[in-house]
DNA sequence: ATCATTGCAAATACTTTGCAGCGTT
DNA sequence: AACGCTGCAAAGTATTTGCAATGAT
């Protein structure tokens, strides 16, 4: 996907999400707005990356506000949360739903790989175990080619 | 399996964790082996859980020794560690490798299911990216058999 | 005017660290 | 004696909450 296209995404992306957001009864204040385009415009950040990014614009931003907006962006299923035990949990607003993720241990690149199977997997699970299964996370940690071009250091 | 089978793997374990942690220079006191007793005995026990089994042995036990036994137990690639964001971690020593974990959101039993292809769908995954896949971390969430049965509550 | 939202500060949850004393080898 | 281990207390990291002030509808 080249990148105005990715811009075009995240664009749409942003009106629906705000669209959805007033027809739940919240409102699309300023500060929303640029914690919105700043998670559609980086690549999984985290809630650091955001405030960092936004408070450019808007140095009163607080981290608490963030935070709120994310926890917000959550319940409304708007926004998927990818929390690493003990690190800092990083934000996907584009794809809301679970899906594999490919991150790299060096630079914390993060990728949605393809999967094979995955539904005709969890079905299989959930035969073998009597679990009823509704969501998962499946994460896959290494090195991206560029890391792997760096050699071992 | 049957819990008289389950003892004897656990016990089995324990003897090799044991012998690997002497070999790499370190101490088997009885209070790192009723740490692992309990991590053994217990079901993907929490420090928290781990600490209150052994407390009862041992009055004197402090948490952070238990934190510190589980990071050596880490670092010697005996014990997996399954966090999850904000919550406490759980641990599994019986199979300290990286496998998928299916755990009830009810009442947070994890049991290590059976899952399809797993090397074939990384394999392809790593073709399509060029990532160098290391290692992993698969979570399925839903009910188990016994909470479905208590009704939606 | 109403009611959600902001942002500061304080609190929380889980985990890690510093360090003095203890116990093994 | 040397060195790892224990356990108390304190620090640390990521996130959440209380609340008064602000701002959108």
């Amino acid at each position: 996907m080249t990148a105005a296209k990715l811009k075009q995404q995240a664009h749409a992306r942003l009106e629906q999400i705000a669209g959805r957001l007033k027809k739940g009864g919240h409102r699309m204040t300023p500060q929303r707005m640029a914690i919105l385009k700043a998670i559609l415009d980086g690549e999984h950040p985290s809630a650091e990356d955001v405030f960092k990014s936004v408070a450019m614009q808007f140095p009163s931003m607080s981290l608490a506000t963030v935070y709120k907006t994310l926890a917000l962006l959550k319940k409304e299923g708007q926004v998927l949360e990818l929390g690493f035990g003990g690190q800092e949990s990083r934000f996907d607003a584009l794809i809301p739903k679970p899906h594999p993720h490919l991150i790299c241990t060096r630079c914390g690149e993060i990728v949605d790989p393809n999967f094979m199977d995955l539904e005709r997997a969890i079905q299989a699970m959930a035969d073998q175990t009597g679990f009823r299964v509704d969501t998962h996370r499946l994460d896959f940690f290494g090195l991206c080619p560029k890391c792997r071009a760096q050699g071992t250091a």
